[in-house]
DNA sequence: TCTGGGGTCCTAGGACCC
DNA sequence: TCTGGGGTCCTAGGACCC
């Protein structure tokens, strides 16, 4: 096994809160969020009425991240709600990763509020580990207001089970010494990977501990849970040597942008109206990216909650916001029931790169001009404001026309593998 | 006026080929 | 007239993360 390695985890403590309350201080807002009752959420009038985010105060309240403002609410009636602002939140941690690289250059951004450094062979330049995590740590909460957990280990999954222990603003370390006394005794929901489905059948076999899940037999785990058992176990263990590394377009799998709309859609037209903001904001971020993709794909959710995807692969790479719009009709028309829908979603995948244009035969004559006035749209939204040409058939729609986001800052983010 | 939006990865089953 | 089995591609759905 490899221990050679320094990885550090830097998690933001209560991301979105600490942002608005830091914001807010900023600005002559006399109150500290952080130090009351408050949350971060959507519009429930727009049926956008979860929990984003929650301040320590409100979490005594045992108000949950992911509920609905609604049940919040009856828990404490005296609770501050925010709206969430995400470009405020993209530029503090950008702020965040500006300072990191100060430090190393091998820099993973794995969410918005949440990055990987490989500290190994740092030591010379700002000290043992700690020392350097006591340094990034502070300079956080000095210079830009918000306070971090940073976790300090051999390899990524150690150091993200380390930030996770007591917070506000510590640094904890979990080497795999300190494995059976930090990390074995938590329960077994704690490790990273065992979500609301894993749970309960470990349980049934017995398992109410990180610790006993990893000295139970591997072989059984795996009869039951496959690879997905293999890998838990493993983590248990400790065990763990993905690398940290740089997020670029080139490891992207998809893009995809989905809403829930304020209304129920009843009717196809409206629907196509919704895919069609949708469309254009995907498109917009696949052409961004310099990629085509090959599979569409079309997301449902009805009034009752179920939902169901309908995709496509294509028969050659397209990043044309037209030919994706007509595929993304084509598939709603194939896949729709007919009931009322909450909410839609667009999402491209099988990604290549755009380019070297690889025409085929069966393309139609027009695509050079389709792809130009892409990028003539592109580049007026990207200097005038993405509000400065629009479709004329959402002009008095009500619908917006261009639906979701990340825009031109995005990065890849996650893998469960780490 | 109850239940978001952005991702990645894995599995199972059917089609199709040899 | 017996019904094999491996490999690959594709799609749908589920699990997990923040």
């Amino acid at each position: 096994m490899k221990d050679n390695r320094t990885i550090f985890h830097i998690d933001v403590n209560s991301a979105y809160l600490s942002w608005e309350a830091v914001h807010r201080l900023q600005h002559g807002y006399g109150i500290d969020l952080r130090r009351i009752p408050s949350v971060v959420g959507g519009d429930p009038k727009t049926r956008h009425g979860i929990i984003l985010a929650k301040s320590i105060p409100a979490k005594k309240y045992k108000i949950k991240t992911g509920e609905t403002l609604h049940s919040a609410l009856q828990k404490c009636p005296s609770l501050t709600i925010i709206a969430p602002s995400y470009g405020l939140y993209m530029k503090c941690s950008n702020a965040m990763v500006e300072i990191l690289k100060e430090y190393s250059p091998n820099i993973q951004r794995y969410s918005v509020d949440e990055c990987f450094l490989d500290y190994t062979g740092m030591e010379r330049h700002f000290g043992e580990p700690e020392t350097a995590a006591y340094m990034i740590k502070d300079r956080i909460e000095n210079e830009l207001g918000f306070t971090v957990n940073i976790g300090i280990s051999t390899n990524k999954l150690l150091a993200k089970m380390a930030s996770d222990f007591t917070k506000p603003n510590r640094v904890h370390t979990l080497y795999h010494e300190e494995i059976p006394s930090k990390m074995w005794p938590l329960p077994v929901e704690d490790l990273f990977m065992v979500g609301r489905a894993t749970a309960p059948k470990l349980h049934k076999l017995g398992i109410c501990t990180i610790g006993q899940l990893a000295n139970y037999s591997l072989e059984h785990i795996k009869y039951i849970l496959k690879s997905h058992g293999e890998m838990i176990w493993k983590y248990a263990n400790g065990i763990e040597d993905s690398k940290v590394r740089i997020s670029n377009y080139e490891n992207m799998k998809g893009i995809g942008n989905s809403t829930t709309v304020a209304f129920d859609v009843e009717d196809k037209r409206t629907a196509y109206m919704i895919l069609l903001g949708l469309t254009e904001t995907v498109s917009m971020r696949l052409r961004d990216a310099k990629s085509c993709c090959r599979v569409i794909a079309v997301e449902i959710k009805n009034t009752n909650f179920t939902r169901y995807t309908h995709q496509k692969k294509l028969f050659s790479p397209t990043d044309t916001t037209k030919h994706i719009y007509t595929v993304v009709k084509s598939l709603f028309d194939e896949a729709w029931k007919g009931e009322s829908i909450r909410h839609l979603g667009v999402r491209v995948s099988t990604l290549s790169s755009n380019q070297f244009s690889q025409l085929s035969l069966f393309d139609e004559k027009d695509i050079e001009k389709r792809k130009a006035l892409d990028n003539t749209i592109d580049s007026i939204r990207s200097n005038f404001g993405s509000k400065s040409i629009i479709r004329a058939s959402f002009l008095h729609s009500g619908v917006k026309p261009l639906i979701g986001g990340v825009g031109a800052e995005d990065y890849p983010m996650m893998s469960s593998i780490l």
